[in-house]
RNA sequence: GCCGGUGUGUCGGAAUGGCAGACGAGACAGACUCAAAAUCUGUUGUCAGCAAUGGCGUGUGGGUUCAAGUCCCACCACCGGCACCA
């Protein structure tokens, strides 16, 4: 057979498209499969090989699993909203939906020209109103629960972007986006309240399979810590100074408090204080810090001594100062802490430097040198003088403080409300309407969608408001409450808020009365299995879990945890080993790989290129070398012949069947291929195989490269497309060989091979070895102490 | 600092505690060719040797074991996440 790629790949997506071969359907009675891949965010640029790679693992999956006999949703879609189209409309003056409808075309047309078998008729965008519809229907329900608000805080904005970020798209004080400083704004905004959920997507992690760094960094990110809350009196007013500490029964090691900068209580006792020109000196020295600047120089620790306000402590009734300073954060706990420098660095660091007392309260260490964190016995702490157990302790002082009124144990988490908005253009509108009279009311779920107006200046306003606000007609509304004069919210949603749900819209696209029917959702839900990048594990999954978990405390969806299990796939890496980009000219577009190996070459080597889950650098000579394996697969079709199997081979064809089906199920893609070469090596060493060899082989290849696939088995006179023919099964007796080579050892050391009956027992093992001669003179004059043998690996005789 | 992960030929990478380097690439040699490409055949961890063969080899140092890339302890390097998180 010629390997005509060409016309062989453009003739099997015709036929797969006409014959609606990847459509999932709504037999409910067969088993199912939902393999979920991350939608594309369709830039200008269009795919690149990383989107090749990213998407083939599940391909395959979910091409086994077709021919397996499951009912396979395997979507695909377009996550469109988002700054990168709308500052093209700024720039080229095109309107966004003109710039976003051209790019998924673009994208559509790549990801058919690579052969994946993605179902087209459910395909989702966004931006489309029928999508958006209903992702502002989930934000209305959340803003029914309380769990959409607004208010006034301290925020990440961009100033490039001129919008407000979260703080997962802020990370390291840099913008996502555009990666510029991001500096700290008070302003009033939207916010999600994830914290609600903080513990639900802890415990959640504990039933849901996914790889374990992928859990280690959701439970980082979301930040648990146990500990306790204690309120101290201030000397001679009315106030109380609550903290958080994960270590309460230190509180009798406390001789100082630390207290953010921006802690209210120096606002509400200005008159009191005797140095406020000096607090408010610091203050002003801290804002001008970067975020670098205040966290990675922990060496030096600066602060001023409050004069004028005294903490006493609640278990002994000792006063003790109060200090505000820089390494206290306001975004975490209370904002303010009770300093045990005994027995913690940073507070250890600050009292060396401002002389405050220390007092060890736990043995053990050398506080003269340095603060002691480790476990010991509890001392100068009265009730709790002898515990050796830190457990024990904090337990018995949460006790004590609730039987004194001053505490109570509690948690705290890292995860902060989510910062919901976007100062932009394109983006969903929120659909929240401002009163006067009445407040913030809700758009009537019958008016969604609440639609785009068009605009002529996608360029956001100075005052950092979006483009919205400059249309009169959008923002001048009807109270649907009151029915007067209203303006509109004008801000849109972030960009993750239409990929927090997409999954539920695939499962029924179409339907207008509800994300999707519920039969529907009980039959597909959960997502089976979910790959992605490791960058959206703590953004986008976290968000998308958050939601989803929403939705079934409301009931609508009928499962807790939206993905049963989740891997990722790695870079591909520019020939040069670093990240491709643009500016180092090292990507590899597709296309010019298409044109030039074809797409089912393209889709061998980025699963072969090595691990899936690592990042591997592009490499054209070992893309040639997969196109040499199609080749000769082609070559296959002029030495087979007959029916039957070839007894010489058959062995090796089981032992395939088994690999290729188990690796695949491990994303251990690289040595299913390198399984299939090993079995084409052997099959041209013998010189032929039969007919019915060749279907089990190009089956075992199909998920991979399906067109040269499907081309092989119309040869065959198959009427039916090889993509939903059976998965080849294995006998495991036949896996095994009729004789095995075993290793000889003497002491431990190799001495050489020898062929032996496969399971053989030891006496005919040692018996064979001894006969081969391969130990020669090498045991004369010695006795054998032992003989370890290993059924079909080794025989290992020790001598003395 | 804390939490994960990874260290194997020239390169990408294989190895349920049991023959290290599968498979692919590259390199070298040969065949075909006027020639090149493509294709095919062979060699290819390293050191010594004409050879048979032997020594050494999975980041470093120890340990367990008949047997360690794999298990244990200590360390080094790199990658990723979190980070004055109380």
């Amino acid at each position: 057979m010629k390997y005509d790629f060409h016309n062989i790949e453009k003739k099997w997506q015709d036929r797969w498209e006409a014959e609606k071969t990847f459509i999932a359907t709504d037999d409910f009675s067969k088993p199912k499969f939902y393999g979920l891949v991350e939608f594309p965010y369709p830039s200008g640029h269009g795919m690149h090989v990383g989107h090749i790679k990213a998407y083939s693992g599940l391909e395959v999956v979910s091409r086994k699993r077709r021919m397996q006999g499951y009912n396979v949703l395997f979507p695909i879609g377009f996550d469109a909203f988002g700054l990168p189209a709308e500052n093209t409309a700024i720039k080229e003056g095109i309107h966004p939906r003109v710039v976003t409808d051209r790019n998924i075309e673009h994208f559509s047309e790549q990801l058919k020209r690579a052969g994946f078998s993605f179902d087209w008729s459910k395909v989702i965008d966004t931006t489309s109103e029928d999508y958006y519809k209903w992702t502002q229907w989930i934000f209305l329900k959340m803003f029914e629960n309380g769990l959409a608000f607004r208010d006034t805080a301290l925020v990440n904005y961009c100033p490039s972007c001129k919008v407000v970020l979260s703080n997962e798209d802020s990370q390291g004080g840099k913008c996502d986006i555009c990666h510029s400083d991001i500096i700290q704004k008070t302003k009033d905004v939207w916010y999600l309240r994830i914290t609600k959920y903080a513990d639900k997507l802890l415990e959640g992690l504990k039933d849901v399979d996914y790889l374990p760094n992928i859990k280690m960094q959701q439970e980082n990110w979301i930040g648990k810590s146990t500990g306790a809350f204690i309120n101290f009196s201030i000397d001679g007013i009315d106030e109380k100074l609550r903290i958080y500490t994960t270590r309460p029964d230190t509180l009798f090691g406390v001789t100082f408090m630390v207290i953010a900068p921006e802690h209210p209580i120096i606002e509400k006792y200005r008159d009191r204080i005797a140095n406020i020109d000096a607090l408010d000196e610091y203050k002003l020295e801290c804002q001008k810090k970067t975020e670098f600047e205040r966290t990675q120089l922990v060496k030096d620790k600066t602060g001023v001594k409050i004069e004028g306000l005294c903490a006493i402590n609640p278990a002994n009734g000792k006063r003790v100062p109060i200090f505000i300073a820089d390494y206290v954060m306001m975004g975490y706990g209370t904002g303010a802490i009770m300093a045990v420098p005994a027995h913690d660095q940073r507070d250890y660091e600050f009292a060396k430097k401002f002389g405050v007392d220390i007092i060890q309260v736990i043995e053990g260490g050398d506080i003269s040198v340095e603060a002691y964190t480790g476990d010991g016995k509890m001392i100068n702490s009265e009730f709790l003088n002898g515990y050796t157990n830190k457990k024990d302790s904090i337990a018995r002082m949460g006790e004590e403080i609730e039987k004194m009124g001053i505490g109570e144990l509690g948690v705290q988490f890292k995860m902060k409300d989510w910062a919901f908005n976007r100062q932009r253009y394109w983006g969903e509108p929120i659909p929240i309407v401002h009163c006067p009279k009445c407040g913030m009311v809700a758009v009537p779920y019958e008016e969604l969608p609440l639609k785009l107006p068009a605009v002529e200046n996608y360029e956001p306003g100075q005052g950092g408001e979006s483009p919205l606000a400059k249309i009169d007609s959008f923002v001048n509304c009807e109270c649907p409450k009151c029915k007067g004069p209203a303006k509109r919210e004008t801000d849109t949603m972030p960009q993750w808020a239409g990929s927090s749900w997409y999954f539920l819209r695939y499962i029924d696209p179409h339907n207008d009365d509800a994300i999707a029917s519920e039969e529907k959702l009980k039959y597909w839900m959960p997502v089976d299995w979910y790959n992605g990048g490791m960058e959206h594990v703590t953004r986008h999954m976290i968000y998308s879990r958050f939601w989803h978990k929403f939705l079934y405390d409301i009931g609508a969806v009928p499962v807790a945890e939206p993905y049963a299990k989740r891997t990722a796939q790695g870079m591909v890496l520019g020939a040069n080993g670093v990240k491709m980009s643009k500016s180092l000219g090292n990507v590899v577009d597709p296309n010019d790989v298409i044109d030039v190996f074809g797409a089912d070459t393209l889709r061998v080597y980025v699963l072969f290129m090595g691990d899936y889950g690592s990042a591997a650098p592009w490499n054209d000579s070992s893309v040639k070398g997969c196109k040499r394996f199609l080749d000769r697969v082609a070559e296959l079709t002029n030495i087979a012949k007959g029916n039957g199997v070839t007894p010489e081979l058959e062995s090796a064809f089981h032992k395939t069947i088994k690999k290729v089906s188990s690796d695949i199920e491990d994303m251990k893609f690289n040595t299913a291929i390198a399984a299939l070469m090993t079995l084409i090596n052997q099959i041209f060493d013998h010189g032929s195989l039969t007919v019915d060899e060749l279907k089990i082989f190009i089956s075992l290849l199909c998920p991979f490269a399906p067109h040269i696939s499907e081309e092989i088995n119309e040869m065959l006179g198959s009427k039916e497309l090889l993509a939903i023919s059976p998965w080849p099964e294995y006998d495991e007796a036949k896996t095994v060989d009729s004789t095995v080579e075993i290793a000889i050892q003497l002491c431990g050391k190799m001495k050489g091979t020898v062929l032996v009956p496969a399971d053989c027992d030891e006496d005919t093992a040692f018996k064979t070895i001894i006969d081969s001669g391969k130990l020669g003179d090498q045991l004369d004059g010695k006795t054998i102490v032992k003989k370890i043998y290993v059924k079909n690996r080794i025989f290992n005789i020790v001598a003395k």
